[in-house]
DNA sequence: AGCGCATGTGTCATCGTTGACATATAGATC
DNA sequence: GATCTATATGTCAACGATGACACATGCGCT
């Protein structure tokens, strides 16, 4: 019918009163009367007026946005998770998120930026940042910035899970099965940015929890059994390639573990396809545990991991960007658990 | 510094001209001199201006900003192929992307087709509708729609793939590799919302597809062997349910059958774990093909499927936004192909 | 000199909503 | 009868960018 949503003036005219008393219906505040409201509301019905959020966010300096700087979400699993969770707690709110996904670029990351800026956005999140400056813009224009599972600044609130527990869980669940063997296949604390505060980061934290876990058994630290590297090739389709070739390193050794530590599910995907073609049976051969539960699902053995309680990273980094617009006063740093999934990839050390 | 981004009046202040001359330099229009072209520049620079997004398009009618309804992308790895095709599109054509998840809910689907109008987007796209109703309340705002993947009206322009033709093409490779008991685990055409120009649906085209094949290669329909249902549960985290209880019951029959094409990967996921747990290796045992080619890096083995071309659905979709809303002309369908990719999961039928 | 055209710049209404402010009436209180 | 308060409604200037329109100036041509 109409190609146009009517304006508030429309309305107005069509109700017979001031654009302010149609504002006050809308909004449902100050004095009405029954007989105004009546006439409001049946002139909105009939032109089938919606109010423009355009001129709303002009006019109230706000624009009911927040912008979501992601990874690659196409390449794991668990931003999406996160975009999601952020998502529903946004519209529950009443506001409207803009993804943009950096895949590794700190230009392409600036981009994002400029454009959230550009939009307005109420605040923006972090999953992960690629470049600290890029975060650093944002407080110029006076937009809250808000980091979640990694941070790179001393400014930007924060939230993470307690890496450190949940991999020492990881560690303590194989040597509780028997496993004295066990092999730790992750991040390099050097390929991966580090906090300016000088926060343990990630992969520095599931590397010492492995250590210390193996250390607390009494087990050997073998350096032959540490493998660093990349989790995944931003590049590519989170194929699986850097775990297959950790995991076929580690079966060549002379005397290959009877455990996998994977830091990440991605990574233990990757061992699963190397021990699938080299035809060892999980768990019976060989026990796996990952770390994130971003597949569980989808994969056979069904994977012993460590879970991330994504939803809730994503809620309270919303939750976080609301206090700041707000300006309430929250904490700087939120760190929720991170506990382990027992399914089916592991099992008793073998012999 | 500035906790505000600096206007174009105060940008026009600073250097010492008329907004219409700031504006001329920045949108490089119309006759500008040399010298004022620097002190525009300057002060661009000097006070970190960057336009204000929600101005321009209050002033301009127009969002440069697009809609995305889908139907739940944390349960189907396809959702976040097409997003983030259309972001990618929409970002280099400097349009930004909104989306939201109706999860099988109409009135939330409803309930986001509503704040996309409110918020005035230039376009929606629907992959995939819960309710042709919402589709076509954007008509009544002027709004164009595009649906991706399933056409539920008979006026929205159609981008999708040709489900006859891969599934055909999944049928002939079986067979090629000697299986004669293939087994059809799919969509139900009486659960999924038909197309109301009634053409040929997803499942239909699929369940087609099969039929055909085994009665070109003169092999019997066995009743048994169909198997119809959910590709999953929109409420659950696509965990193969489905699947595992298809391939549970053809494992049950007196005659199980040799090969399973399954026409979703999620189902196909599901069939895995099933064979998995009843010791059945893949392929020697059984093939295995799925449909949609969203899973593959995460599987061992990893699987056969029909690749759907998901970055072209998503940017033709977003083609076919642009040109709607520039009012171009274009064709109100288009047909993509959809191509076998032979993996490990299918090899020669035993015995 | 007079005209046309290219070049360069400024003015200002407009987009639709908001909310501070002004105004008006009726009833209550002193 | 004057003053105060609660109720009810209207006016209008923002918000910041845009671009139609008007107005210059200078050059070349007849």
């Amino acid at each position: 019918m109409a190609s146009k949503s009517a304006t508030l003036i429309e309305v107005a005219k069509l109700a017979g009163v001031s654009t302010a008393t149609v504002n006050r219906v809308l909004k449902q505040q100050g004095y009405i009367s029954e007989e105004a409201r009546e006439k409001v509301l049946a002139a909105v019905a009939a032109t089938n007026y919606r109010p423009n959020v355009v001129a709303r966010n002009l006019r109230t300096q706000r624009s009911q946005t927040i912008g979501l700087m992601l990874t690659a979400i196409t390449v794991n699993p668990f931003f999406v998770g996160v975009a999601h969770a952020v998502e529903a707690a946004a519209i529950a709110a009443g506001y409207r998120v803009v993804i943009f996904n950096h895949g590794g670029s700190d230009s392409y990351e600036r981009h994002g930026v400029e454009t959230f800026i550009a939009q307005r956005v109420d605040a923006v999140l972090f999953c992960t940042a690629a470049n600290p400056a890029n975060v650093e813009l944002l407080a110029g224009a006076g937009i809250p910035a808000i980091e979640i599972e990694r941070s790179l600044t001393e400014t930007a609130r924060f939230v993470r899970v307690n890496n450190y527990v949940g991999a020492r869980a990881a560690i303590d669940h194989l040597v509780g099965l028997g496993h004295r063997r066990i092999a730790f296949v992750g991040g390099d604390p050097a390929l991966y940015p580090q906090d300016a505060a000088r926060r343990r980061s990630v992969e520095e934290d599931r590397l010492a929890a492995y250590r210390d876990g193996m250390a607390a058994h009494g087990l050997d630290l073998q350096a032959d059994y540490v493998r660093l590297g990349q989790y995944y090739d931003l590049a590519s389709d989170g194929s699986g390639a850097e775990g297959r070739a950790h995991a076929e390193a580690l079966l060549s050794l002379p005397t290959p573990p009877t455990a996998i530590f994977a830091t990440c599910d991605i990574l233990a995907v990757g061992v699963l396809q190397a021990l699938y073609k080299a035809g060892k049976k999980v768990p019976h051969d060989l026990s796996v545990v990952g770390f994130d539960d971003t597949l569980a699902p989808y994969l056979a053995p069904q994977l012993t991991t460590v879970a991330q309680p994504i939803a809730e990273l994503g809620r309270q980094g919303f939750e976080m960007a609301r206090a700041a617009i707000d300006k309430r006063d929250m904490q700087g740093e939120v760190v929720l658990d991170a506990g382990l999934v027992i399914r089916q990839s592991t099992g008793p050390a073998p012999g």
